[in-house]
DNA sequence: ATGGTCGGCAACCGA
């Protein structure tokens, strides 16, 4: 039996959480390490500083905004960027064949409020990815999904439901797309393992304290299709990178396989 | 006590 550890982590920059994510591999050393909100363009990826730690990045960034990385310490193949192959789409999906395991990263944009264009934005692009997992892949096969879904699915996911319900991030509309995956055929892994409320992945800066008071929300996945997630030994949220000096707005989601 | 988040990137935008 061998294993396989696959981990999530939105980085809100790359360059700004180097740190972190190096200690992170080197701690862990997962197989695959799905990074979003990467914030650089693809010349100035820090390729170098991955492969010094034995790991090799597929990856599609643009300026400022959104990006995602795959980044693995085995050989890679079938690499994908971008859900529509247009010139001009945002970096939020990136795929690769990683130890004969096709992986998706995905950055789901965040739709800052119901009622407005970037919720529509946000609602077509999920519904544009499970039309594209339904044309691509098979559920009786195995798939690993993972990254930032944006969507908090059940009130224990969230640390104020009421006050929360109906609001970006955990709106019916949303939930709805997301039960269509997992409908479709995916695993919510973490979710397998863990069926208690307040295990969150995400904490907004914004809030004062809100990683010590734990006012956070579980948006980021790894979902399996049932032939890989039947074999899911354990999965956590690792809160410890939260303990840097300058930690992310969100922290590593982890499973790990035995295959 | 009269403020209160980050990062990118150069004035605000996005989260």
């Amino acid at each position: 039996m061998k294993k396989f550890k696959a981990a999530t982590y939105n980085t809100n920059s790359i360059r700004a959480r180097m740190p972190i994510i190096l200690g992170w591999l080197e701690k862990e050393k997962p197989d695959v390490l799905c990074l979003q909100e990467s914030k650089v363009q693809d010349k100035d990826f820090p390729v170098k500083e991955f492969e010094a730690h034995g790991y090799q990045a597929a990856f599609k960034g643009q300026k400022s905004y959104n990006g995602v990385a795959l980044i693995t310490k085995h050989a890679v193949s079938h690499v994908e960027t971008g859900l529509y192959k247009t010139a001009d789409e945002e970096a939020r999906f990136v795929r690769a064949d990683i130890s004969q395991i096709p992986v998706i990263n995905v950055y789901v944009p965040q739709g800052f409020a119901p009622g407005t264009e970037k919720f529509v934005y946000k609602l077509r692009w999920m519904e544009d990815l499970l039309l594209h997992l339904k044309k691509e892949f098979d559920p009786a096969r195995p798939l690993l999904v993972a990254g930032d879904f944006n969507v908090a699915m059940e009130s224990k996911d969230v640390f104020d439901p009421v006050k929360l319900k109906g609001e970006v991030g955990f709106h019916p509309d949303e939930q709805a797309i997301m039960k269509k995956f997992m409908a479709w055929g995916l695993v919510d892994v973490f979710r397998k393992h863990e069926q208690g409320g307040g295990h969150y992945t995400f904490w907004d800066y914004r809030i004062p304290n809100g990683v010590k008071r734990n006012l956070g929300w579980r948006i980021d996945y790894i979902l399996a299709t049932p032939p890989l997630a039947e074999r899911s030994q354990r999965a956590w949220i690792d809160k410890e990178p939260r303990l840097a000096e300058k930690p992310s707005d969100h922290t590593f989601l982890a499973v790990e396989f035995e295959m």
